[in-house]
DNA sequence: GGACGATTAGTGGATAACCACTATAATCTT
DNA sequence: AAGATTATAGTGGTTATCCACTAATCGTCC
């Protein structure tokens, strides 16, 4: 008995990439080819596939959409996800909605093929690397600024969207003296160093604030 | 006659799409295929071939690097590069360097395989989009930053990298002083107010320098 | 040769940020 | 109730940056 997949991606160079290798899997048909989110959506629907295989940066409707719209009308399809960035954002709502396979975009080509076998056999597959770039990001994610209390917290997103401590303190209704205050433990709390060091940090991290 | 080409890219299911796609070219025989860009620039010397296609961003080399190398030695090799980002800096590296092909790798399957036989017959070709890109970062580029003479923007870069006058002065062989007056200059063409806002500026403009 | 711009270097002053303290009141924990 | 943490506020000192000047040197263009 063959098995129906659906792909979509919108980057047609990775998708020829996908099709060709999924072409290679023996009880495997794909039944559709998509460039962006709605069109997989409507398909998804209307062909009802065994497996979709979803890039999650499409334009339209995110992958992760994609598998929320469909599985919230009781449908069998199963969901294979893929993405370029070790984004653990991405990877928990993954989670959560209950995609069955999590891949990086860089992961081999091995590692695809057993993981469409997986997925097909009911068994759930996520990428290696996502582990060491769970562990990575719990580390790299600045274990210090979970340190901070929450007025500290403020104080460093306002310093960096580039005010000064006395705007600061105006905003907040305190003393520049207090903003000094809370400035200097920030420093010591992330244990930075010299003239700046602050604001270059606060600007440079602001992502992650 | 047949012409020989090499395809290097770090993403496996992306590169299987790229070799499946010049596959279809019937004048062009791929004669290797590499993961990482210090094998694919041995590979380039080995089999010298007409034509490499090069992902820009790839472990070891970058696809640049290899580029500046091979052409450093008179190789008759024409290169097409490739990368995801629409970033400027890359484009004018490759300009310069002279590449004959840049290429998005969000591209079309047919804009690829038109550029391969551009380049083959002589032809340099971009990717459209990236004049767009050009136009759009034209523009908003800060008329302002044109303003500045080459030493000024040396040290807006350096400004940029969070580094102090003196460190500045230091690298540059000059006095601190001189360092400072420039930053006054710099200052001042930019319409820049405040204390430390010149720094702000370098560190938000940074992508742009 | 003269005008101009760029780079170099300096002086002097204002201020924001950093750094190290002390201190009080409120809140939360044990 | 005692202790810890947090937020508040202040004093005093150092320094990097900003700002406004002046000035010498060098190369370029007319």
């Amino acid at each position: 008995m063959k098995y129906t997949a659906i792909v979509a991606d919108d980057h047609p160079i990775f998708r020829k990439g996908l099709v060709e290798i999924l072409s290679g899997i023996e009880n495997l048909e794909i039944v559709a080819e998509l460039s962006d989110g709605l069109q997989a959506y409507q398909s998804i629907l209307a062909k009802r596939p065994d497996i979709a295989i979803l890039d999650i940066e499409m334009p339209g409707l995110s992958g992760l959409d994609i598998c929320r719209k469909v599985m919230s009308e009781k449908s069998d399809t199963k969901f294979i996800v893929l993405t370029m960035h070790r984004d653990k954002n991405f990877f928990n709502d993954a989670m959560e909605i209950g995609v069955m396979g999590y891949l990086l975009k860089d992961n081999a080509i091995t590692e695809l093929i057993s993981c469409v076998e997986k997925v097909l056999k009911g068994e759930k597959c996520v990428s290696r690397g996502i582990e060491n770039l769970f562990e990575l990001s719990g580390q790299n994610n600045m274990p210090e600024l979970a340190n901070l209390t929450a007025t500290e917290k403020v104080i460093l997103k306002l310093i960096a969207e580039t005010k000064t401590s006395a705007e600061i303190a105006q905003l907040l209704f305190v003393s520049p003296n207090t903003v000094d205050n809370h400035r200097s433990n920030i420093v010591k709390k992330l244990g930075l160093e010299g003239k700046n060091s602050l604001l270059k940090f606060a600007i440079q991290h602001k992502e992650l604030l």
